[in-house]
DNA sequence: CGAGAGTTTTGGACTCAGTCAAAGTTTACC
DNA sequence: GGTAAACTTTGACTGAGTCCAAAACTCTCG
């Protein structure tokens, strides 16, 4: 019988790798994030205590950081929204965010791969990501927009 | 004797043509924050008060809010900071912004005047604003960085 | 397997930036 | 100058996140 790798065991090796103890509470935030991409704590804390009957606030949190440092997972913080998680990790995507209902879209980087990472004048910073927000309307609430 | 036409003529034009009051305050804020660029809430309360004896905290929240809709002032709010607001409005330049200290400065764009607002993909998003933030390190704390 | 060291989790108090709401004060306009 | 609308003040309150010290757990090694 062929051992098939699933998430969890490329979570666990992450963990290890950077000599973090493998708990419960970790995995299921990893699998809630990974259930539902850019999404809050609070909602993290919702779906983890549906997987393993109760974490706290601040396990949710601890947890978060971590994953957020070994590269399991990446945080966003728009404007006005508390900050938000997913598990699409080194890829330098980008997002589109809706100004009325706040909604978050993915979108692939304009430039390419490692990109954007020049500005036209950098001023002697050693840059090392180029974090791109597009700001507007999403389809729904645009339409709604010009039909009321 | 001819009549130079100040900031603060300008900006009271502008309130005016947005039918907003013209108050002690309001001008204390814009003073502040045109004297001192990404400058917080908190600073511009102290530097109000430095200026007109005092003024309350709501008050220089809502001026600022005020003077952002009239769009004399712009609002921007790097991760891990308070709101931050800067009088250079209106030609959609970026921001660099030190992961040590914290320091933001200007950096102009990189594609051109109305620039950046086309997403490779917009998913049917009307955008109106790409905002970039690019980070690192900037130059002093470069240097204690690898000189450590 | 069992013990010990080191790590993680918990719950509760606390912070910080910002908002709400009601009463008092100022501004603009006639 | 008098009036209505707009603005400011004060103080309580919120939401997101952090701090802390004690209790519980994970991992390693004998
Ligand atoms: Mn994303
Ligand atoms: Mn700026
Ligand atoms: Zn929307
Ligand atoms: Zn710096």
């Amino acid at each position: 019988m062929v051992h098939v790798r699933t998430d969890t065991d490329r979570w666990v090796d992450m963990l290890r790798e950077h000599g973090h103890h493998i708990t419960a509470q970790r995995l299921a935030v990893m699998q809630a994030v990974s259930h539902k991409p850019h999404i809050t704590a609070d909602e993290v804390a919702e779906a983890s205590r549906a997987e393993i009957g109760s974490i706290s606030k601040q396990s949710v949190y601890d947890a978060l950081h971590v994953l957020v440092q070994v590269g399991l997972l990446r945080r966003i913080q728009p404007e006005g929204s508390p900050a938000l998680f997913e598990d699409r990790v080194g890829d330098n995507h980008h997002h589109l965010i809706c100004r009325d209902c706040g909604c978050v879209v993915d979108v692939d980087c304009a430039v390419g791969d490692t990109p954007c990472l020049t500005a036209r004048n950098d001023q002697g910073f050693v840059i090392d990501e180029a974090e791109v927000a597009y700001w507007g309307r999403c389809p729904e609430c645009h339409t709604h927009h010009i039909t009321r």
